[in-house]
DNA sequence: CCCTGATTCGC
DNA sequence: GCGAATCAGG
């Protein structure tokens, strides 16, 4: 596969929409993220700036002031550093303002500076299951395995980890699943069971 | 272990 | 120019 321009113009929108280097490789087939990545470095759009939404870390090398390293420094051949350009005329768009598909109807995101607990516990909690339209089995069921709960955060979910979420958010004692999902859905197989219901089984439950 | 992007360097 | 290997971080 090469760079067509129709795939590098693929390449541009996706990266452009936040899309990370894998799901870019994926869409385009015949090539690996680190193609994506190799790619996006030459032509030169790396800085994803503007609604960015997901994080970067940047470590900064402390320079080894005098004399030689302690232990172990490379032979370190002649580096020739090109003079970097004050700065790159990357355009700045104010905020891109990527459409979100999740409506999110979570907890207000309050401007919080404050690095303490906000432990707003009493907030009401998000529609749970209620027992009397779940089949007991599948509530045993996930209250079996949410006792196994790998509790990830928010961070630590992944295309096949269970992204049920387990408590008050507001609180420190809330957490996702994270148990393997089942292929291709969200959930794994016991929070499958409560979140998609045939409409059979929910029966007219009498007001 | 899953993921992310960044960098290097032989091709 | 390309991208696998590697690195570095979450």
């Amino acid at each position: 596969m090469s760079w067509t321009d129709e795939r590098v113009e693929t390449l541009k929108r996706m990266w452009a929409e936040g899309q990370s280097a894998s799901q870019i490789a994926k869409e385009l087939g015949g090539v690996t993220r680190n193609a994506v990545i190799g790619k996006v470095h030459r032509l030169g759009l790396s800085n994803r700036v503007g609604g960015n939404g997901g994080r970067e870390e940047a470590e900064e090398e402390a320079a080894p002031a005098v004399g030689a390293a302690p232990a172990s420094p490379p032979p370190a051949p002649p580096r020739p550093e090109p003079a970097r350009p004050a700065e790159p005329p990357r355009a700045a768009e104010p905020r891109p303002a990527p459409e979100r598909p999740a409506p999110a109807p979570a907890a207000p995101a309050a401007p919080v500076p404050i690095r303490k607990p906000v432990v707003t516990a009493g907030q009401p909690l998000p529609p749970q299951p209620s027992a009397n339209e779940i089949s007991p089995e599948a509530l045993a069921s996930v209250r079996e395995v949410e006792k196994r709960a790998r509790r990830l955060t928010l961070m630590e979910l992944t295309e096949r980890t269970c992204k049920w979420p387990i408590g008050d958010p507001a609180t420190d004692d809330f957490w996702f699943c994270g148990l393997p999902s089942s292929a291709g859905k969200p959930y794994c197989e016991a929070h499958v069971g409560v979140a998609f219901q045939p409409m059979s089984a929910r029966r007219d439950r009498r007001r």
